[in-house]
DNA sequence: CTGGTTGCATAACGCTGTTATGTCAAACAT
DNA sequence: ATGTTTGACATAACAGCGTTATGCAACCAG
């Protein structure tokens, strides 16, 4: 696994092949179909570390007395992660077809289950009246496709000067604030809050 | 290339090879690379030919008196696209990753050409004075990246009940538009006027 | 000590993209 | 009209991929 992890995150998708992988392990392919049933399986649980890791990011995010403030620095730990592990993300989200391999329902089921965290926070944000009535994890889905839009679109070189990734984000999560119901004002000041509290909580 | 497109439209990616395009057009692998040099060369057709497809879709949108309603349709043109060709669509932002291959830098900004029409529309909403100050390049971009990032996971099958990507999609189209600054009054009422466009105009 | 089970090395199969070689036909020059 | 040259394509091979059948060797139970 932690072969596995290293060849995808140093060289990419295209190195994390069986025989590649048995080669640096010092032992052969047999190993991986023993161990993980064959390539699917190592990238299934490859997968799971992935969401692991996003889980870590999400957990560091205290709750404060801005649940919006929160709420953004979710969304630059998100991205945080996705810059962090590109070649992961890319894996967990398809961006990298493996040999065509695809996850199952509940594979997908399972990655979904971080949106936990975003969906708790979506509704202290409701509670506290700073987005309009609605659905937490109708709001929670909504944010959670635009910034992996971003990501995506970031980790695939296509954003680009003068919308570079970095400039569209900081648009995007004062206009998603916005969107969900709260006031310009009020989202561009958690927005900016949010910017330190990204550097002490989250990357520490 | 007509029996590429529909290799890849029918079966997936992964009939997208160059020995099983050869049995199909009755000729040997030697001609994708006297006529592409590579699959890389037509992977990269196939990208071109679906921007194409893209702008088709985009100039089917007429401007209307409602800048808002247009937008909120070019979204609307933007998934129907990706839902009709959904393979292609994986191919040309990296969902598919055939054989390692990866889009050159000039690749990505013709892609990123077509966003021309967004950005036209986005200037006449500024002016309308339905979206709030900001710059017309710098919206097109963050509408762009929200609707790629819920096509993306709706072809990845991650949106499911009780968000499945309809219910997500309509409600993002409303907080883009009020996150641009649009009332949310407004922005209900384009949104809906342009649910019936979608058939009359785009799927025409 | 013996019998069974488990883990992995070896080798092979079918698939992939790619390329060197050869052949043949079309196009061009004289 | 004839000789020449260029180009496209078929054939076959190479390296790599995931996968699997076979067999060996180590361990563990009785």
């Amino acid at each position: 696994m932690d072969i596995a992890a290293r060849l995808l995150a140093d060289e990419g998708p295209q190195a994390l092949s069986a025989r590649r992988l048995a080669t640096e392990a010092g032992s052969s392919t047999m190993a991986v179909y023993t161990n993980f049933g064959g390539m699917s399986g190592l990238v299934r649980a490859m997968v799971y570390e992935g969401f692991a890791r996003l889980q870590d990011h999400f957990s560091k995010v205290a709750e404060t007395a801005d649940p919006v403030c929160d709420m953004v620095l979710l969304g630059r730990a998100y991205r945080h992660n996705a810059l962090t592990n590109p070649h992961l993300y890319a894996v967990m989200f398809g961006g990298a077809s493996l040999a065509g391999f695809s996850l199952s329902a509940e594979d997908r089921q399972y990655g979904r289950y971080t949106l936990g965290t975003v969906v708790a926070c979506a509704t202290r944000c409701l509670r506290a009246g700073r987005f309009g009535v609605g659905d937490a994890e109708l709001i929670a889905h909504q944010l959670w496709t635009a910034v992996h839009g971003l990501v995506t679109l970031e980790l695939g070189e296509y954003l680009i000067e003068p919308c570079d990734a970095g400039r569209v984000f900081e648009a995007q999560l004062v206009a998603l604030m916005v969107g969900a119901g709260d006031t310009l004002q009020a989202a561009t000041r958690s927005v900016a809050a949010s910017r330190t509290r990204l550097d002490t909580e989250v990357r520490a």
